[in-house]
DNA sequence: GCTATATGCTTGACTAATCAACGATTCTAC
DNA sequence: GTAGAATCGTTGATTAGTCAAGCATATAGC
């Protein structure tokens, strides 16, 4: 209890980079790495399997040019493709491919071995207590 | 709940790199980015103020040459500087000088403060259990 | 003691992501 | 409707960190 407050982020964020690390390793048999999974993560957890580019950026974590520089390799792969937003010309929209939801679909089988491997000391209960507690930090 | 468990680790990261960005932004007051901070912080919770590279690297999430990369602006600015082991010619210890334990100090109020804004909707109760919790993960 | 293997650390080459500046478009308010 | 401000996205330059290779030392087994 006498541990600092800054003790928790800083285990909070090491334990972050160690996960990401770990799904970097188990997705590269399907050739992609965990930031490229968690942008068609979010692209599938989307209607019509699209979203604009600073969307896409706001919800995985990185700026403008990360998004550009991430999806480049994506677009030459055809795992995703580009769309314009008839309503706004300087919007351009990410949209998964049927070739990317097929990658990911097995990419997730994978992640998901992993995910539970991570996970395997928590029970149901805590969880959804973690993931509570994760959506209470003011970030 | 019938959201996945791969979402839970996507949103540890995320908060993860949300909190080091915040960490690095004020802590750029004084000079250092998180990682920096990291390093200072493992140093200072440690007898003598001493840890062998390798030990670093572990306790931040870093690969060897990573800290070496870290810790050469850090030793070219009087923060930390470099023992031998004389029971182990191939280790260099590394140790926080005086002028880092200073600025450490100076860091670590801006530091809390942060903390206290990103933990602030979390009571003392829902902290240890948060440590409790990210225990738990296999990482 | 000597060889083989493992460990600690650094280096060159590379990758992922940032920032600042910019062009293009859209929105706001007059 | 037009000027000014804001938003979306890309680009060049830079930074933080990785990986693979290597040198130096240490450890284990013969």
């Amino acid at each position: 209890m006498k541990t600092s407050k800054i003790s928790l982020l800083i285990q909070q964020t090491h334990i972050g980079t160690l996960v990401s690390k770990r799904l970097d390793v188990s997705l590269s048999v399907h050739g992609i790495n965990f930031t490229e999974y968690t942008i068609m993560h979010h692209l599938h957890a989307t209607r019509d399997n699209k979203l604009s580019r600073i969307g896409l950026a706001e919800k995985v974590g990185l700026t403008a040019s990360g998004v550009t520089r991430v999806l480049l390799p994506m677009e030459k792969n055809h795992l995703v493709s580009r769309e314009s937003n008839p309503r706004d010309a300087r919007q351009s929209l990410v949209v998964m491919t049927d070739a990317g939801r097929e990658l990911f679909q097995n990419a997730q089988v994978t992640a998901e071995y992993s995910t539970e491997e991570i996970l395997s000391l928590l029970d149901q209960d805590e969880l959804s207590l973690l993931v509570k507690l994760l959506n209470k930090l003011k970030c």
